[in-house]
DNA sequence: CACCCGATTATCT
DNA sequence: GATAATCGGGTGT
C-alpha cells in the first residue's frame, strides 16, 4: 500500500495566523530522528500576531526572535524558562511584520516507543499534551530554529489522510500569559484526552 | 555585568 | 492546587 503524503504548501501559512492556527489542528507533524520517523496530530494550538502584547515579536526584532519575521513556513523554536523548548510554525498574511502559531499539544502515532524513551515516561497521555513536552518528545532543540516545514526534511507538517471532525473545535483564552486575555485564539479538541490543559472557559466555533 | 522574569513542568501534599 | 526548579535573553547600569 502506497500511502500519499501531501506536505503542507508554504501558502497555508501565508494567512492570518488566527485561520492558520485553527486550521493545523488535525495535520500531522513528522519528525525524522535518528533513522525513525516520529508523527503525532495536532490537538492544540495557540495565534501569536505581532500587535498583540503576549506575542515574542510585539517589542521588535531580536536575535531571538528573528525567525518570526522570517519566511511563513518554517519554525521558531525558542526556550522557555531556561528548561525546555517550545515550536512555533511562522505564518501570517503577507502585509503583516511577523507572527506564528505555538504547537501545545499532540497526539502520539508513530515512534511512540522513542518518544517514551526520549521523555523518561512512558504513559501516552503524557508524551505530548504540552508545549515543552513535545518538543523533548520529538527531540526538538534551538537548533531547529529557522528549519522550513514546507519540505522533506527533519521536520514538517502533512495532511491527515484521516477524516477529522472539524464539528469539535474549541477556543479559549491562550495559556500562561498575562496579557491580551481577551482574544481567544487558543484552539483545541473538545474532550482530547491529549490536550495541555482543562479549561473551564470554552467558545464554540 | 547584574538583575528580572517567562507562550512551563515535575513533584510534592 | 501549590510550589520549587531552572537559565537564557532582554534591559539597563
Amino acid at each position: 500500500m502506497v500511502v500519499i503524503m501531501t506536505v503542507l504548501s508554504r501558502t497555508f501559512y501565508q494567512r492570518n495566523t488566527v485561520d492558520v492556527a485553527r486550521d493545523l489542528l488535525g495535520k500531522i507533524i513528522v519528525r525524522k530522528y535518528k533513522n525513525r520517523v516520529l508523527t503525532g496530530m495536532i490537538v492544540e494550538t495557540e495565534a501569536y500576531r505581532v500587535n498583540d502584547p503576549a506575542c515574542h515579536a510585539y517589542k521588535g526584532k531580536t536575535n531571538r526572535n528573528s525567525s518570526l519575521f522570517g519566511t511563513v513556513g518554517h519554525a521558531y523554536v525558542y526556550m522557555s524558562y531556561g528548561i525546555h523548548f517550545c515550536l512555533n510554525l511562522v505564518s501570517r498574511e503577507p502585509e503583516c511584520a511577523a507572527g506564528g502559531v505555538l504547537i501545545r499539544a499532540l497526539e502520539p502515532l508513530e515512534g511512540i516507543d522513542i518518544m517514551q524513551e526520549l521523555r523518561s515516561k512512558d504513559h501516552i497521555t503524557n508524551l505530548m499534551n504540552g508545549p515543552g513536552k513535545l518538543t523533548q518528545a520529538f527531540g526538538i532543540e534551538r537548533h531547529h530554529d529557522g528549519i522550513d516545514v514546507t519540505q522533506d526534511g527533519e521536520l514538517y507538517i502533512i495532511e491527515n489522510p484521516a477524516c477529522i471532525s472539524q464539528n469539535d473545535i474549541c477556543a479559549s483564552p491562550r495559556i500562561g500569559i498575562s496579557q491580551g486575555l481577551e482574544k481567544p485564539w487558543r484552539f483545541y479538541y473538545a474532550h482530547n484526552q491529549y490536550v495541555s490543559k482543562k479549561q473551564s472557559i470554552i467558545y464554540e466555533q
